[in-house]
DNA sequence: AATTATTTTAAACAAACGTTTAAAACAATA
DNA sequence: TATTGTTTTAAACGTTTGTTTAAAATAATT
């Protein structure tokens, strides 16, 4: 491995732990077993290694879930097919909520938001398709910005207290990540149950 | 208002604004226009400020909360209460859903989110009532933990992605108010139907 | 083998951070 | 009015932060 990706990748593990605040480029330096100035040698700044990393992130996360919502499926298989990608992908990467979301508010600048809900946030496709199925009378007449953000709510946020969940409910890794296979049929039942005529 | 108070409210617009670590005593300090020491005269540390704002915060919302849950009502009408008043507090406090999970992922320790859960996430007499409830066949064998989770889920997380919600569907402050009073309903017809037998 | 380009190093930079000090200003008490 | 207690102030403290410098080491090129 590369001088450049032993770096990203330290970091991306301490940014993903601690926040892009609380870690400092001697700890990544420290950790990836760099001297400090290497950072900026190989990125301007601390703050341009991290847009490089996540930008790494959206790259690799999001095709696979915006081919599901392009593609040409029936709307149901659609949301059954998200749902189950989605969850397996934060069962890999449990922190990613959080940390899209500690980026949308730690840069609140609106070209910054764009970039990442065109990516994470693509419900053009499906909600013309879902529209149109209203349309069409096959399913219920529901607002395809609700039915959207239930469907991101019931995925995401459970990861983001993921901590909280597991203490209350005295889970350990094993059992948590079971709770999440179950949650995906939960999840798929319920949206289709508000849909189905 | 006291020199305490005025200390506490400024640090909290700017907490909830910009973040802890990207707040200085200096920034809260110039706001509420007192000098610096002050801060750790009446609070020992920055840290020990952040915690009594925190623990204030908590002990304003919770009570009503954890009164609809513990309360004697009919479940449905419990979760009914429970989305239009939880709705209305972040309506109030868009930034206090994201707030409560940066102390959770800053604090990870045990102890911190005993505390935070325990209010903020108390089941324990919901779920016994639900289980009940299931048990005397009057809803459906739905597990209560995914319940209050996709609950949870819903009325919380749209406020966490507010600006992107409200940038993606071309809303001001009014529009994106308004979507939260239908998704009062929304929320609740949902969570009805999937325990309606 | 000599020269150029790339990578790595140790050391220092200025700025910002949370915190503390000790004296001054003010209020309360006797 | 003198004295005690409380609140506020300006200034400095030692660390840590991200960043830069300039020289050394290594690799690539001719």
């Amino acid at each position: 491995m590369t001088t450049e990706d032993r770096i990203k990748k330290t970091a991306l593990t301490l940014f993903l732990e601690k926040g892009f605040e609380r870690t400092s480029i001697r700890d990544i330096a420290l950790k990836a077993k760099i001297n400090i100035a290497l950072l900026n040698y190989y990125f301007r700044s601390k703050e341009n290694l991290f847009n490089s990393i996540f930008s790494g992130l959206l790259e690799k996360y999001t095709p696979t879930l915006n081919g599901i919502l392009g593609s040409s499926l029936p709307i149901e298989e659609k949301i059954h097919l998200y749902v189950e990608e989605y969850i397996d992908i934060l069962l890999e990467n449990p922190k990613l909520t959080y940390f899209v979301l500690s980026v949308l508010h730690r840069n609140p600048d609106k070209i910054t938001q764009m970039k990442i809900f065109q990516s994470l946030y693509n419900t053009g496709d499906f909600s013309k398709q879902f529209a149109e199925e209203v349309r069409k009378g096959n399913i219920k007449d529901v607002d395809p910005t609700q039915f959207f953000i239930n469907m991101l709510s019931l995925i995401t946020f459970p990861f983001t207290i993921k901590q909280v969940i597991m203490e209350k409910n005295h889970m350990n890794e094993d059992t948590f990540e079971q709770f999440m296979h179950q949650r995906k049929q939960v999840i798929t039942d319920m949206l289709l149950l508000t849909i189905k005529k």
